[in-house]
DNA sequence: ATAACTGCTTGCAAACCGCAACCACTCTGG
DNA sequence: CCAGAGTGGTTGCGGTTTGCAAGCAGTTAT
């Protein structure tokens, strides 16, 4: 980790903690993943991250308070939890997968998750943080009765499957 | 510049084009600051660039399609100016310096446009986005009554950069 | 004619990335 | 009790990227 930021911009400050190769891809699979342990990140990664590469990402997402790290000790299955300062990474992701979308060439499968993302809004990016609180933070949903980002993506993603396109 | 993505996931493609220490603090400077050509890069770099970082960093920006590259001719003072891709980083702009703002410790004068950013929201982008239009595409704002979303950012970081504290 | 400005390039050391192999330890089934 | 799979990593090594300082061909201003 550097020790001073470059200067005191909030968008340089971001850059030094998620601007790599691989921070915001760890991010990614952490938050709309489900992944929450070191070989479940290594083995099921798009991309195939390197476990030396992953071991230091990691490190330097809890060390800036993006992650925590809850061991188990040796050879024990350990957990990875996002912060609040991760959870609020969700507009972030929308905004790259916006980007990405419009941008650049990607998988008709892997897109799906982006549009829904941005069709459903910062109404969505909330209800979706609620729900990684609760699962990560073990708070509960603000709202309940309120059905869940997870099953709303779900539900549409489904339903723009069986639309065809 | 690499040649394949490493995935098909649009986020993915997002980081591949900017993930990387210097290339959206330089796109920062371009829509933010007004910056154009190399040296004004260079010399008011808040974070100070260094001049083959830079040149690679254009290089790569050009490459990608978020620059293009107006050339002069040798020793004669050449631009680099946004397109339509470039205008549209501003979402993602906002979204990592409202992060940056409540997430890490920032100065006062340049956080104050994150803050405007944020607090203008996407009307705010949007009307930005139209000017970086009208100034780097040559495309007529649709609204030219609305007042100049440049100004209100200048006027507001000028204001703070007065007031010191 | 001189000085300053133009957008870079070059050389070199340090840091980071990517790949493959390896490791200490634990948990599970027989 | 023991073998085998699973746990979260570390180590070594070569290639790429970054950071710093200096230099360079051509143009513009005085």
């Amino acid at each position: 980790m550097r020790d001073e930021p470059r200067s005191g911009c909030p968008i340089n400050a971001t850059v030094e903690a998620l601007g790599d190769r691989w921070s915001l891809i760890v991010l990614r699979d952490v938050i709309f993943g489900g992944r929450r342990h070191f070989r479940d990140l290594l083995a099921h990664s798009e991309e195939g991250i390197a476990s030396n590469i992953l071991s230091s990402r990691l490190k330097a997402l809890v060390a800036g308070g993006l992650l925590t790290r809850h061991d188990a000790g040796r050879g024990r299955r350990g957990a990875y939890t996002l912060t609040e300062a991760g959870v609020q990474t969700v507009p972030i992701m929308a905004a790259l997968g916006s980007w990405g979308l419009r941008h650049r060439t990607t998988t008709r499968e892997l897109s799906v998750r982006a549009e829904l993302l941005e069709q459903g809004g910062p109404e969505l990016w909330a209800d979706l943080m609620d729900e990684l609180r609760e699962t990560h933070l073990g708070i509960p949903r603000s709202d309940p009765d309120r059905p869940r980002a997870s099953e709303r993506l779900r539900a549409a993603y489904e339903q723009a499957v069986a639309e065809g396109r």
